[in-house]
DNA sequence: ATATCGATTATCT
DNA sequence: GATAATCGATATG
């Protein structure tokens, strides 16, 4: 009789997991789980590219000309979901970190499907034909937001650090191999800066080009 | 295979 | 009035 740990439980990761700076969360959070759990759905998928937004002090950051409306949730608590919406199509989903007062964030950029699949696709109103189809589910900022139901009248503002909620993050005991920095995607300034973090060779991971 | 482009709206200047 | 932390479709090699 060993002591048995059971493989499939997940634990929520805590308000001090994302009282740092957002380079150690976004690194952090690479295997980490993403879940959402309502009356219809249990969806999980692993978090496998994420990207750092270090608030005011960086141009990127929607954060950088200080707090507004819109933003107002990165100068709050950390672990707190921030939802906005873009190119008039998308939602994206990030978590407050650091401190209040100090609105760093991590984008939440692609992650590994792992659990209620098809909920996923009709939720992205495509169909699940082969493995080629699963990359559509949460491969891209935009994609993982529609795949999990997220939009910001639902989310933002939303205290993810608690597994009695309906969208949380948790952690399986899974270790990430490998992670790779590269330059943040679609941004136009300080796009020179290596803050976007993903697993090595993870197929889920958007954007076939990588730019170092 | 990569490149370019239109959609569509909240937010800020 | 311009812009944007995107996506999917279309065009082209």
């Amino acid at each position: 009789m060993s002591k048995q740990r059971n493989p499939v439980s997940i634990r929520p990761l805590d308000r001090a997991f994302f009282a740092r700076d957002p380079r150690r969360v976004a690194r952090g959070l690479l295997g980490k789980i993403l879940v959402r759990r309502d009356a219809r759905k249990q969806l999980a998928a692993r978090i496998v590219e994420v990207e750092a937004y270090l608030g005011e002090n960086d141009p990127a950051a929607h954060a950088f000309s200080g707090r507004t409306a819109r933003n107002a949730v990165l100068f709050g608590p950390p672990g707190h979901a921030y939802v906005y919406f873009i190119y008039g199509n998308h939602y994206c989903l990030n978590v407050s970190c650091q401190a209040e007062g100090k609105a760093g964030c991590v984008l939440f950029r692609a992650l590994e499907p792992l659990n209620g699949l098809e909920d996923m696709a009709r939720a992205r109103g495509i169909a699940l034909d082969g493995p080629k189809a699963e990359l559509k589910l949460t491969s891209g900022p935009g994609r993982l937001a529609q795949a999990f139901g997220i939009t910001r009248a639902r989310d933002n503002g939303y205290d993810l650090t608690s597994n009695a909620g309906s969208l949380w993050i948790g952690d399986d005991g899974y270790r990430a191999p490998g992670v790779r920095v590269t330059r943040r995607i679609g941004i136009t300034k300080a796009s020179d800066k290596p803050l976007r973090y993903l697993l090595e060779g993870n197929r889920f991971v958007s954007g076939r080009k990588i730019a170092a």
